[in-house]
DNA sequence: TTGATTTGGAAGCGATCATTTTCTATAAGC
DNA sequence: GCTTATAGAAAATGATCGCTTCCAAATCAA
């Protein structure tokens, strides 16, 4: 989780030190950024969710949009970092798929499930007009079915998914699906109902 | 088509007649909204795009979240009468949801796919913090949920679908999926992509 | 025709927004 | 200990926002 961000502070120069965790203040941004979207999400949101001046975030960044890259990036970071734990103990590809979906079942329900993703907000919100957000937002999503597919191919070479599903279809299939669930989850359903979900797509892979 | 908004000019009173067309101007404001979330859209925006003058737009909403309102009441009726034209023709149940899968991808590739669908949008952008457009997004996949449980239903009924499918839960998949298609295609997609996606879902009404 | 009523259009309004500036406080480097 | 550089806090700024007001134009009811 270190030197996520360009900004960590891990080389002391002269002047005064910061007095706050940046990677904290952008954690909470993005809570911020995810439940509002980009241009909703005020300074006056920001350093109160931050729990900064609006001094302190202009020195610390360019603009309200550095500070919404910044927080893009960390999320994805984290996700994937957090995806990559989730996964890690599963001992065959067809397991790793199934906690790929579990972990997505536990993102996509209840009060986190509402909050959303920031990737699926960003999509629906900047892809248009913002070419940056644009590739970073295409390039996460890339990065995700590359992932996928991986799995699926992990699960043919050891035998738990069968050698007839296509790799490059169902992966794609999978991260639709997955973005789906955060769509759907952003009204607040239950965990049991996107665990059937979940339970559905296990039939593609077996 | 007729009556689908309440501002449609079906009485004739007293006073100055429009100059333009309510319905044609809602849909130009739903190309602005799906492309640029509510937030992004400045009265300036809807203006030009809707072709009307700031006082035309006060005279016919009371403010720019009535414009907004009336414009995703027309997306979902518009776009609910799309989906009953397309699946209209099908013979079977499974027919049915090909034809709604088909439907999807066409309108989430390409330019239609990056403009995208006003439903996902909102969810995302103001399901956290508008209770009435919560409410309307919740009732349009809702809906949606509902259609395609009952395309299955009638699947599993005419013999194209079988019994052992769990009509509620694919029913949710499958609106997943639908929205994931959504979020995907906002990055801009080929047709042939999510036509491939579409073929992966097929297996599992098959 | 006349009065009532509504639209179209432009100018103007207060409020809010992102951002900058200004100042003091704090710490590192020489 | 002096310089330098940054952080923190608050006030101020310019731009943009959503919205209102005002008036001429157009139509209906009488």
């Amino acid at each position: 989780m270190s030197n996520v961000s360009p900004y960590s502070a891990n080389t002391r120069g002269p002047g005064r030190p910061r007095e706050y965790d940046l990677e904290e203040a952008l954690d909470r941004a993005i809570r911020v950024f995810s439940e509002r979207g980009f241009h909703a999400a005020s300074i006056g949101d920001l350093t109160e969710a931050m729990e900064l001046t609006q001094g302190s975030i202009y020195k610390a960044f360019k603009d309200k949009r550095a500070v919404f890259l910044a927080a893009f990036d960390r999320y994805v970071a984290v996700r994937a970092e957090r995806l990559a734990e989730a996964t890690r103990t599963a001992k065959t590809g067809l397991d790793r798929i199934r906690k790929l979906l579990t972990f997505y079942v536990e993102s996509a329900h209840g009060l986190e499930g509402m909050q959303g993703c920031l990737i699926v907000g960003s999509a629906a919100e900047l892809a248009v007009f913002d070419d940056e957000v644009a590739r970073k937002v295409a390039a996460a999503l890339d990065r995700n079915e590359v992932l996928i597919a991986e799995f699926i191919r992990q699960g043919q070479q050891d035998g738990s998914i069968p050698s007839r599903v296509d790799r490059t279809a169902t992966a794609r299939f999978i991260l639709c699906l997955l973005q789906g669930m955060r769509i759907i989850g952003k009204t607040g359903r239950a965990r049991k109902d996107m665990a059937a979900v979940m339970e559905v797509a296990m039939r593609i892979v077996s």
